[in-house]
DNA sequence: GCTTGACCTTCTTGTTACTGGAAGGCCTAT
DNA sequence: ATAGGCCTTCCAGTAACAAGAAGGTCAAGC
């Protein structure tokens, strides 16, 4: 199939899979045009770089996944020690984000928010007092 | 004071120190040689950024909250509602990074993490079954 | 006076994972 | 023949810096 439906099965943009092409993560067969054809292989391995996307795992992480896939003599082991790092990290980001999200969100609720000038989330910006441990 | 103890004093590297200047958000004046020199203003400016930046804020957020902050006629709603939005942001991101955990922490568990191939991770992704719900 | 090392400058390039757009070829229907 | 919808490649831009090269400056020590 050509790339436009390569595209609505796997939900991801034409621009995308092109780009994934680049990288050298599928390598879909060339009609005598030049457009690009994609196999069931191909539409295989987009899922699954999609799929892995979708869990946040980066373009080398995928690669790397990829290859193990392929790799019949693989260890688990190796998996899940890519799946529990990128879990590490995912766990770091989210940690990070909640501690911004309770320091902001006071400083919301502090914040009368109406059509005078004075605002604690300014004053704090401006070094003015407490929160940001 | 030269860049590198504005760098010590504000936590932010002389290199971030010098994009900030490149962008607009402050504007230190020169010394004879060329060098940068940083006055009580531009060290409070670069707290400012520095503090709103590890709040999540970008830096078009960043230079509007430094606009909000000089202009004395300001509403707080506004700033209010800058931070609201962002707040909005950061929960949605929060979600999102969430659901990936726990699919992800699922497929770890399920995994053996031995020297075997068998692995339900790599399986899931191959698009065998469950869990991208 | 000279060297050494730490500091400073600008400029270019690279990072991540794409996205947008331009210029042009191909294909089908009318 | 032409219109449209698809396809191609290539170039530029995004966010927020970081890395590194080439070279100027300054204070200390010999």
């Amino acid at each position: 199939m050509n790339i436009k439906e390569a595209s609505q099965r796997t939900g991801l943009p034409s621009k995308t899979i092109r780009y994934y092409e680049d990288i050298g993560l599928v390598a879909p067969q060339r009609d005598t045009n030049g457009y690009r054809r994609f196999s069931d292989k191909d539409m295989h391995r987009l899922g699954f770089v999609g799929r892995a996307r979708a869990l946040g795992f980066s373009i080398e992480e995928c690669r790397n996944l990829l290859a193990l896939y392929a790799d019949q003599t693989r260890a688990s082991a190796e998996v899940k020690e890519i799946a529990h790092q990128h879990l590490i990290e995912i766990d770091r980001r989210i940690a990070e984000m909640t501690e911004m999200r309770n320091t902001l969100g006071q400083l919301v609720r502090c914040c009368a928010g109406d059509d005078r000038p004075d605002c604690p989330i300014l004053e704090s910006l401006a070094g003015g007092g407490a929160a940001t441990s």
